[in-house]
RNA sequence: GCGGGAGUAACUCAGUUGGUAGAGUGUCAGCUUCCCAAGCUGAAUGUCGCGGGUUCGAGUCCCGUCUCCCGCUCCA
């Protein structure tokens, strides 16, 4: 990053705590790493960026209903989904090949014993046999697409995939949090088990398992997407609302990883909120909707007033796409500190039902009597859908909102006018409108206030606001990006006009109190 | 996880050799003020990230720890 745009995500921090927007969790105990509180602002910026999503992916769509699923679900869920296998095995990376495999699983071969290295072509050979070299690792020798002269560790297996004994540690991942479901506490279960093991004389892998087992039977885990939800929902949704594919089931709502790492302010964090719909279709329909799903959310993103120089797509490549899917393309926008995911559209086929059918033993399939099944040739066709999911990231969608809409202004070569504004789309501003009396007195007050009033009772998020200058109101509307002001002064109380003030370029127009209400409206509805 | 940098008021930061914690901005009150952070007067706000140590005395020195930022690594 460089130090120019490390800064303007320093002011865009500050000025997020600074006007309420975003704070660090537990902040007078020190701080939590990686978790935030949204203030005031922020909580309505979320809030009205979700409830875009959700008009524009529920409310607006004949095809796509919304459900609200709990946190914790059944640990098979994310047995069948691969989660827990994934995210809690002893895992090693492969240094030549990049493998990522399970410890236990790999293949055993004798310490010391020679280990012969066989990638995919000549070219991956000559590529590993550089990185060896840059390992400091030397007299190895290629002949075509292996490589001899290399020895198998003290671990005792090497790279499934090549049979490289070049590999990282064992680690340990437990990416899922895991908690438990009933009031009694696991730890006692534990000692027990353990005690009673180590008085077998169990000892080292056999004592973890022990404690592991005893742990497992009262696991549960926060869910580390939304998306498993929809999957086990398919047959109670499609049966409640008797829907015809295609169709889609849309959710909202927190999940949670312990991320290896996180970075980069609300981007990457433990706690975070998604907007994921999945996206049900007949076999082989995959990569058409894939595409119909791609420009749909693309065109979302622009019409919250993200800039398309901002935005762009980047397809998955061969070797990072899951084992299932068959195509993937993310929403990447330009943040500070480079390109990155808003937003995963991924072809699933039907990988997801078919896991969550095979492990509950419930038949995860549709009907459609007008179609041809084409193994028959007759008509009536059951099968078990594909799928095509947008999966979006509400708090990194805040921040790249709060990123795109940040934007100083130099004034004149005297600095007079210079200012902050936070050019919001109108519809995720936290405050659509500020009401202001000019000075404190003449009765400026009570008129605004009645303002206020009727646009309250309207339901426009209006701020009545008589604090300090009228300058300086209006820069603080600019900073938490209020795209309206109503301005009261001595000509008010004669004709009954006030001043309707835009943010974006300053600009007055004057109007009628009494339409006031008509006149924030229209311009919300434009907007 | 590794390496580097940082943490003092709401914000940006100063704080000398270890000797009574400061400035600007902001905030609050009053006056003034008829349109883009105006002015005058006054006021409040500090676990100096946290814990320990050395010392007569620690924001400053030492140890530990937490948090943030940057770069690697990682991101099923």
């Amino acid at each position: 990053m460089t130090d120019e745009r490390a800064e303007r995500m320093q002011k865009i921090v500050s000025l997020a705590k600074r006007r309420g927007f975003v704070f660090q969790s537990s902040e007078i105990y020190g701080g939590l790493r990686s978790a935030y509180d949204y203030g005031p602002m922020g909580a309505e910026l979320k809030r009205n960026l979700m409830n875009e999503w959700w008009r524009a992916m529920v409310h607006c769509r004949e095809d796509v209903v919304g459900i609200d699923a709990s946190i914790l679900m059944h640990p098979k869920v994310w047995e069948a989904s691969g989660h827990l296998a994934n995210f809690s095995d002893p895992l090693v990376d492969c240094k030549l090949c990049g493998e990522r495999f399970r410890a236990d699983k790999a293949p055993r071969a004798e310490p010391g014993s020679p280990a012969t290295v066989t990638l995919g072509d000549k070219g991956r050979a000559k590529a590993a046999l550089e990185r060896l070299s840059h390992l400091g690792i030397e007299g190895v020798r290629r002949e075509g697409k292996t490589l001899v002269g290399l020895a198998v560790g003290p671990v005792g297996y090497v790279c499934p995939n090549c049979g490289s004994p070049i590999l990282s540690e064992e680690r340990r991942f437990n990416l899922m949090f895991r908690t438990h479901l009933g009031p009694v506490d696991p730890v006692g279960a534990v000692v027990e088990a353990v005690a009673t093991a180590a008085r077998e004389g169990k000892t080292g892998a056999e004592l973890r398992a022990v404690a592991e087992a005893a742990i497992e039977a009262s696991s549960v885990y926060l869910r580390p997407e939304t998306a498993q939800a929809m999957f086990v929902n398919f047959l109670n949704v499609q049966g409640a609302l008797s829907l015809k594919i295609p169709f889609g089931i849309a959710q909202m709502g927190k999940s949670f990883r312990n991320e290896v790492t996180v970075e980069h302010f609300i981007f990457r964090s433990c706690e975070f909120e998604q907007m994921e719909m999945e996206y049900f279709v007949p076999p082989g329909e995959g990569p058409k909707y894939l595409e119909y799903w791609k420009e749909q959310r693309m065109a979302w993103w622009r019409s919250i007033g993200l800039r398309a120089e901002n935005l762009r797509f980047r397809a998955h490549g061969p070797d990072e796409l899951a084992h299932y899917s068959d195509g993937c393309f993310d929403v990447e926008y330009r943040f500070p500190w480079g390109w990155d995911e808003l937003e995963g559209i991924a072809s699933r086929t039907d990988y997801d039902l078919r896991a969550h059918a095979a492990a509950s033993g419930k038949k995860l399939s549709y009907f459609d009597p007008e179609a041809t099944d084409p193994a028959t040739g007759k008509k009536g066709w059951r099968y078990v859908p594909h799928v095509v999911e947008p999966a979006a990231g509400a708090t990194r969608g805040v921040l790249a909102v709060l990123c795109d809409a940040y934007d100083e202004e130099p004034g004149d070569e005297r600095g007079k006018g210079a200012r902050t504004v936070l050019r919001l789309h109108p519809r995720l501003a936290p405050i659509k409108v500020g009401v202001l009396p000019l000075v404190k007195k003449d009765g400026m007050p009570e008129v605004a206030r009645g303002i206020a009033r009727d646009l309250f009772a309207a339901g426009v998020g209006a701020k009545y606001d008589e604090q300090h200058s009228i300058g300086r109101r209006y820069a603080r509307h600019d900073e938490i990006g209020t795209p309206y002001c109503i301005t009261v002064d001595g000509q008010t109380l004669e004709d009954g006009t006030v001043t309707l003030r835009h943010r974006d370029d300053r600009r007055q127009e004057r109007i009628a109190a009494d339409r006031a209400v008509e006149a924030v409206t229209d311009a919300l509805k434009r907007a």
